[in-house]
RNA sequence: GAAUGCGUAGCUCAGCUGGUUAGAGCAUCUGCCUUUUAAGCAGAGGGUCGCAGGUUCGAAUCCUGCCGCAUUCACCA
């Protein structure tokens, strides 16, 4: 580094400016490559990283990398000059420069640039960690990759320089986000922004990070879920809302988890769970489709097929399948019964509903690898969704599972505000009684529901995991640019 | 929060039944080379072996504690 440093002071002694304002670009690597026409030359100008220099005395040859791809470059020096030449001596892998020339294709067949002259753009004084590729059998060998997770993670620009599949891994995330934009914009519903920063967090059940206003002297709370906010602007008469949001829980990190994450919720009015089924398939099936040109995926060593329609399946069927027992028509003792026959230890204190829940978690989501709505949940998990309309004591609610893990959640929404204060009044209880995830009373967005929400399905999709289904990463951390690390 | 594994040069790794001055490839530097592509050839520099203690005549190597990362489990999407 201090070698750099060095040559940085002996560019600007020569009157090189190591950090120029900017450069005319013309072209870029991929496009270069795709007009290529054989006997016209063009003029093109490029900039981008030097990723890998072979000099040869009196000419030299190197590989630029732009915003999408490697670029060869071949400069002569009877062609830019002593002085020219001199100061490409000076150059490093890891600086950035700009080159005019013309298009050719060389001895060895590789579309390159012929430099007539180049410019210094920016002196990079750190060196960065580069792989060596080779083509063995028409396929692409790595050597020593820059690999080391921790740095990968704790330093992702040089990780994006380096690894060409990190960068097309957010790539494709950037186009999942903006194909679920533009489908639901499509539909006329209105993109929206709601508070981060609340009062009282609801419309999940977690543990939030708190934070206090020092004008207001006032705890706050980073929002776990945007639902309730939505719900609002649906009573306030929108017929669709949606929101990519970030969302913040306070519990622990691993693979699938960041305690910031993305979601994507959306409400619409006069439409219920059944029709939201429909939308996610749809909407599942055309995004795989548009970001990877087919609906198959591959996740943790399963082939997966979001192809339209996907299986659906009751909770109680599910369970039935996976384990052979009946949770229908049970009551709290039997099912903690059903579930100490079935091998699970479970805390003496939980209801009927988490019984249920801890049931399906243990033995039949994680099998669950094809996509898979799981249907009509018991009422006590789900305290903001709309009681069913034919069967007592479960409501209107989806999970879809794919890959063994949770990827949506949608209800009919709750718009009855006599059941819903019931239920939030009972998780108030539930509070008391020590569970620091139950949900909080929030007398607004009652309020709000005694205005009136008409009849309305809704929707939350995982971002981050989506991605991964889609992309096939299998860690939560190479699907957000900058996942959460302790301190260094 | 718990268990297991890992941490050696800028990067990827070897060395770890304790024993001269800790190695290799790439990257870097010097010299040669005007169509190379993991360019080549000749030479050179580069390390508090994660941190702190301990055992020992002697520690990268054995032991203890701490820090960081990964995986699994618990909580959760």
């Amino acid at each position: 580094m201090q070698r750099r440093f060095d040559e940085r002071r002996h560019l600007q002694e020569s009157g090189i400016n190591p950090y120029p304002c900017s450069f005319e670009v013309t072209g870029h690597s991929r496009q270069i490559i795709e007009h290529f026409k054989e006997d016209a030359e063009e003029k093109v100008s490029v900039a981008g990283r030097i990723m890998a220099i072979r000099r040869m005395g009196k000419a030299s040859f190197f590989h630029i990398q732009d915003s999408d791809g490697r670029m060869q470059i071949y400069l002569k020096k009877d062609e830019v000059g002593d002085d020219a030449y001199a100061t490409f001596k000076l150059l490093d892998i890891g600086d950035i420069v700009g080159v005019n020339g013309y298009t050719f294709r060389t001895r060895t067949g590789e579309i390159s640039v012929h430099a007539e002259s180049f410019e210094l753009l920016c002196k990079s004084l750190r060196p960065i960690p580069v792989a060596k590729e080779k083509e063995v059998e028409g396929e692409k060998v790595v050597f020593d990759a820059f690999a080391d997770r921790e740095l990968r993670y704790r330093q992702r620009y040089v990780d994006l320089i380096v690894n060409p599949e990190v960068r097309n891994t957010f790539i494709k995330r950037s186009a999942i986000v903006s194909h679920i934009r533009s489908f639901f914009t499509s539909q006329g519903w209105l993109e929206v922004e709601t508070p981060i920063l609340q009062p009282i967090y609801g419309g999940a059940a977690a543990r939030p990070f708190t934070t206090h206003h020092n004008a207001l002297d006032m705890q706050l709370y980073l929002r776990i879920a945007n639902e309730l906010y939505l719900k609002r602007l649906i009573v306030g008469g929108f017929d669709g809302v949606f929101e990519f949001a970030k969302d913040f829980r306070n519990e622990g990190i691993d693979r699938f988890h960041n305690p910031e994450f993305t979601q994507v919720e959306l409400y619409v009015a006069y439409k219920d769970y059944d029709w939201m089924m429909r939308l996610v398939e749809e909407l599942f099936q055309q995004t795989a489709i548009a970001v990877n040109g087919t609906a198959m995926t591959t996740f943790l060593g399963h082939e997966i097929s979001l192809e339209a329609p996907f299986r659906r399946l009751t909770i109680a069927d599910s369970i039935r399948e996976y384990t052979g027992a009946e949770i229908e028509g049970k009551t709290e003792t039997e099912l903690r019964n059903l579930a100490k026959d079935l091998g699970l230890e479970l805390d003496p204190k939980i209801g009927s509903g988490k019984i249920i829940d801890e049931i399906f978690g243990e033995f039949v989501e994680p099998k669950l690898i094809q996509p898979t709505f799981i249907t009509d949940y018991p009422t006590e998990m789900s305290p903001l969704a709309k009681p069913h309309r034919s069967k007592p004591g479960l409501v209107e609610r989806f999970e879809l599972i794919a890959g063994g893990k949770e990827i949506c959640n949608s209800f009919s929404e709750l718009n009855d505000p006599v059941i819903q204060r019931q239920r939030l009044e009972e998780q108030a209880s539930l509070r008391q009684r020590g569970d620091d995830e139950a949900m909080v009373v929030d007398e607004d967005f009652l309020r709000a529901l005694e205005y009136g929400m008409p009849p309305t399905a809704g929707l939350g999709i995982g971002i981050d995991r989506l991605v991964m289904l889609i992309t096939g990463e299998e860690s939560i951390r190479d699907v957000i640019f900058f996942p959460h690390l302790k301190p260094e």
